[in-house]
DNA sequence: CAAGCGTGGCT
DNA sequence: TAGCCAAGCTT
């Protein structure tokens, strides 16, 4: 009890005043907690706020088309979770009529939404009494008790899990839950946190053994693997040939240039000898590369992108590929990846 | 259930 | 610099 009065202390003299702390709307709070998953506020805030004028329910979210979602998701990242959000919106109106659910149980239940925004949302809107477990609690927790499991390990989570359900104030589920991880974000922060001005310092185990930069554990993911992407900039009567990215891959449904992926790095003349690329320009394309290597990391990948011009022999380009021209003037209408829009950004203007 | 999924800021 | 990590979810 000392744990959450403190915590809830320490969050009414010290919290920030963000647009979503206003709010008791389902709909609200949902779009700024998905925006905000592995997010940091200063990125999410200003698509919070874009995604809440042009949508501001969610009927409107559900009727709007999935490339105009993703238009405006452009540049935030891990764009399942728009997709995931158009779903769930379009259930919301048909299962729910529109009135968007505040029971954690229903909430569960729809796309992009787990155990953590379940909760979130339930607590937040409804007050209901569900634990959140996020990035934030992990850490305060694994340190203020000297845990030392690691939270990304199966049996890390389910006891963590416990442990903050177990700490959870019944009494005030939803302003405890944004208590705790407020502090996490401000007080007991991954580096260099303020343990000298901590309200929980005397109790923090991980500060009187002195394990503070060691926790929380995490056991490391695998090594990113490199890809090289090779872009080509076939453009004919103010128009430039692009593809929509499908599934299976990074940034399904987002569109791009044409591309051929390499093994590894190859220069020009080792490209025009492809037969893929032979394949799709024709035998007597010209080949001018004019930007990269560029170096593009993902979570998960470490990109090698180069961009090359083609000059196709008489517009030839393979019908074979679904890739299809589009007005460089409509450009802008389309949901890119930061790779590409920041290419053709500095490309247009030459 | 471990792996896959973006981008940007910080050290 | 290269790695870590930020209000996680899906398969």
């Amino acid at each position: 009890m000392a744990f959450s009065s403190e915590i809830i202390g320490w969050y009414q003299q010290y919290k920030r005043d963000l647009p979503w702390r206003h709010t008791r709307d389902p709909y609200v709070i949902w779009l700024s907690e998905v925006i905000l998953q592995q997010t940091r506020v200063e990125q999410g805030l200003p698509y919070f706020l874009r995604f809440l004028s042009h949508y501001p329910d969610v009927i409107a979210f559900a009727n709007a088309p999935e490339d105009e979602i993703l238009l405006h998701w452009q540049g935030l990242g891990y764009y399942s979770r728009a997709r995931n959000m158009h779903k769930a919106a379009q259930a919301v109106v048909s299962a729910y009529g529109g009135v968007f659910p505040t029971r954690y149980d229903d909430l569960i239940r729809l796309q992009g939404i787990g155990e953590y925004t379940a909760a979130a949302i339930a607590s937040f809107a409804a007050n209901e009494a569900r634990a959140v477990v996020d990035g934030n609690v992990f850490r305060v927790l694994a340190r203020y008790f000297g845990i030392d499991e690691p939270i990304n390990s199966s049996k890390g989570k389910k006891l963590f899990l416990k442990l903050a359900d177990d700490l959870l104030d019944r009494t005030h589920p939803g302003l405890y839950n944004q208590a705790v991880m407020e502090f996490g974000a401000m007080q007991c922060k991954p580096k260099n946190p303020d343990c000298a001005n901590c309200v929980l310092r005397l109790d923090c185990r991980a500060f009187s053994e002195e394990r503070i930069s060691q926790l929380p554990v995490k056991l490391k993911g695998k090594a990113s693997r490199n890809r090289y992407f090779n872009y080509f900039v076939v453009a004919a009567e103010g128009r430039l040939l692009m593809n929509k990215r499908g599934k299976g891959d990074i940034w399904e449904n987002l569109y791009e240039l044409p591309m051929i992926e390499t093994p590894c790095l190859m220069g020009i003349h080792e490209l025009a000898g492809l037969q893929e690329v032979v394949e799709c320009f024709g035998e007597q394309a010209d080949l001018r590369l004019v930007a990269g290597p560029v170096k593009h990391v993902l979570s998960h990948q470490n990109l090698f992108a180069q961009f090359i011009a083609v000059d196709a022999n008489e517009g030839y380009v393979s019908k074979k590929m679904k890739w299809n021209y589009v007005f460089t003037k409509d450009l802008g209408t389309l949901a890119k990846p930061k790779l590409i829009y920041s290419f053709l950004k500095d490309y247009m203007v030459e």
